[in-house]
DNA sequence: GTACATTTCAAACAGGTGTTTTAATCTGGT
DNA sequence: ACCAGATTAAAACACCTGTTTGAAATGTAC
């Protein structure tokens, strides 16, 4: 029971890793296998598949961040007083920052799958989220509309996809742009600190004045 | 000598098309030669190897878009006065929309590849483009620090990789968006209002005040 | 300790990829 | 009309992918 388990957090380990790095596309299970020190077969009998493995890569921390999200974003919708973006947006930081807590670079991790999951398999995986922690967005897009009530509808769906777009790049970018910044600029930038700077560039691009057509 | 031709031209068309739609890792020749309804050995023979396809595919657009803002920045910079960020990020827009020229739907697929060319193989394109392009986008951050003196260099940096990774994403997942947009709102937006939607919301968040740490 | 179920392992499978080879075909210049 | 060079065509190549198989090993309960 326990050498079941352990291979396959041997495995989840070893995958999570490598998708972070590489995406899902260009890691082969052979990869994976090789560097979790298990046998290629170990794979499809624990998990099934390639796909399966990918999603229970993310669910190991979904199943950890979405309940904290919709925890803070129920808590802000029973105010009855609109809260303005900045406020919004910085609920996202802390329960992001918890996975931290999970396991060790957690946060990290976590965040540079989503940016790979994003842009290797376009349809797949987004159906995947969508399906099963689609209402606590929903929540967050109602949080937004209150914090720009002037914006239309269209409007904010067309910015928060661009604003769901900065996110995910930075992030599947995530190493290659710590390593410019360092050299550059001689500054480390943390995972914390990225998210730092996003919040009021996100915050400013949403809430921007609407174009005069 | 036209028989030629017309076969690289048909293999370009064609692998430009599916690039855009699928990604360049995604589409296999056999697709591409099948769709030119060419032989198989006619990409290796014309170009050499898949990776010279995709470059020859991006530079008959880049070697059109670049030198015309290269000409926009130049001018930009020529004149003493320091101009806003508004007026900088619209020079991308007419050479951009020229690309219809080129070609029926040149802006759309021109921008796609660019999407998926940054997300899809990681380090191989960029090289390619900085190597060859580079130049052009020094001009172009220079003029992003003449119209932000308050920001510092690193700052920059990021914000201007963050809207690199809103273009990229909202460019490489264009037509999911325009189908959920068309779908949730009623409305049929081109490439030119998704540009023009683009333009407020990056110069806001390029613009947006430092976060006090 | 002997059954039984679970897990590991090496090997093979079926299918797809980019590329190369070899011969056939077409084309333009003399 | 002929021949050299450029182009096309079909086939095979070498390699990699995810998945499956069947036997060996391990663990578990009686």
């Amino acid at each position: 029971m326990s050498a079941k388990l352990n291979t396959q957090q041997k495995i989840l380990d070893a995958a999570e890793q490598l998708f972070a790095g590489s995406g899902f596309a260009d890691t082969s299970l052979r990869q994976i296998t090789s560097e979790a020190e298990v046998n290629l077969a170990a794979v499809n009998y624990h998990f099934g598949s390639k796909k399966e493995l990918i999603q229970s890569v993310l669910q190991r921390y979904l199943s950890v961040l979405m309940p904290r999200l919709d925890q803070e974003f129920s808590r802000l919708l029973a105010q009855t007083k609109a809260h303005d973006l900045h406020t919004v947006l910085t609920v996202f930081v802390k329960p992001l920052l918890e996975l931290n807590t999970v396991k060790p670079q957690g946060t990290r991790i976590f965040l540079q799958l989503l940016g790979r999951g994003y842009t290797d398999v376009q349809g797949h995986l987004r159906w995947f989220f969508n399906h099963h922690h689609g209402r606590v967005l929903d929540k967050f897009v109602l949080l937004v509309q209150q914090a720009c009530p002037q914006l239309p509808a269209s409007e904010i769906f067309w910015r928060l996809h661009f604003s769901l777009g900065t996110i995910v790049f930075t992030m599947a970018s995530n190493q290659a742009l710590q390593e410019i910044a360092a050299a550059d600029f001689n500054e480390n930038v943390e995972i914390e600190g990225v998210i730092q700077r996003l919040i009021p560039y996100l915050a400013a691009g949403i809430a921007s004045p609407l174009n005069p057509n």
